[in-house]
DNA sequence: AGAAAAAAGTTGACTTATCAACCAATTTAC
DNA sequence: GTAAATTGGTTGATAAGTCAACTTTTTTCT
């Protein structure tokens, strides 16, 4: 790798900005061919689907995706039929989530897709990679929340 | 690792969108408390001062960014006088730009700590993360813009 | 040379993301 | 028990990013 003292330093972030680029520009498209969602509505749907997240703030710490941002979609979600609320019993600040049999729907379809894509994207690596990728993703967020006031 | 045990939680396409969001939202802190500057002005000043662009779409080129937003940016580079314009004289579309004395000033002062920065982040990864993360960024680089119609 | 295509850059409309203020319900701590 | 702090969620104001149309200049092709 012959690289000019510049690159060095900017070359990991700003390679991983635009890999997510051009990998979110990719699912934005196919998401809206294929289900006629965006991209956090699919995510959204997701994690309600697929995890133990059941409340906006499951979700929040799940991708860590603004709240307000989740809230407009969450509610873009429920006026589509996509979702319904129910204010948690034992505790009224919360609003359980569900998806609708038309969500689960759109999801089996769905889900199948996106595996496909992600091991085709995934094929292209070696063991190696994808196993030092994920590390190096966990460590590199780590690092960006410590603190950064010593620079 | 077989795709069909992967939990959408684990897709790396969601594990790249949020370290990516953490360490731009790092970067745009540190440039706002540190230069003053936008991330995309930043970016911009550097690519003018570390390597061979000199217009719009070099850049344009090096960091896959809406040439409406670079346009956009170089403007308000310009009106904060970073950034001067001069039409190329063998090609009258393109804009030469040249860097102000004093974006040279802020751009020598705010590298050292991008630098720092970027070590901080990379003093976390042993040399086989390193390594494979720029050759996986490259690899799904070039998948995200295969075709994605048989999905 | 002349038409068609492509490249550089600008602009407008629109979507998505981010930040901060805020309300209401719940915990924590004295 | 109650004041203070925290948590869940909504909203409004901006900023950033995306898409497409358009102008001007240059290149390509015949």
């Amino acid at each position: 790798m012959h690289i000019e003292d510049l690159e060095v330093q900017q070359f990991l972030t700003y390679r991983l900005a635009r890999t997510h680029m051009r990998l979110n520009a990719q699912a934005i498209r196919i998401l809206k061919r294929t289900a006629g969602l965006t991209l956090t509505q699919w995510r959204v749907i997701a994690l309600l689907a697929g995890t133990e997240c059941r409340n906006s703030s499951d979700i929040e710490r799940q991708i860590g995706m603004d709240k307000g941002q989740l809230s407009r979609t969450i509610r873009g979600l429920s006026e589509a039929g996509f979702v319904k609320f129910k204010t948690d019993v034992n505790d009224h600040r919360k609003s359980n989530l569900k998806l609708t049999p038309k969500a689960q729907k759109i999801y089996d379809q769905t889900l199948p897709l996106m595996r496909k894509r992600q091991s085709n994207l995934l094929a292209n690596l070696d063991k190696n990679e994808i196993t030092s990728i994920y590390s190096a993703l966990e460590k590199l967020e780590q690092a960006a929340q410590l603190s950064e006031n010593e620079l």
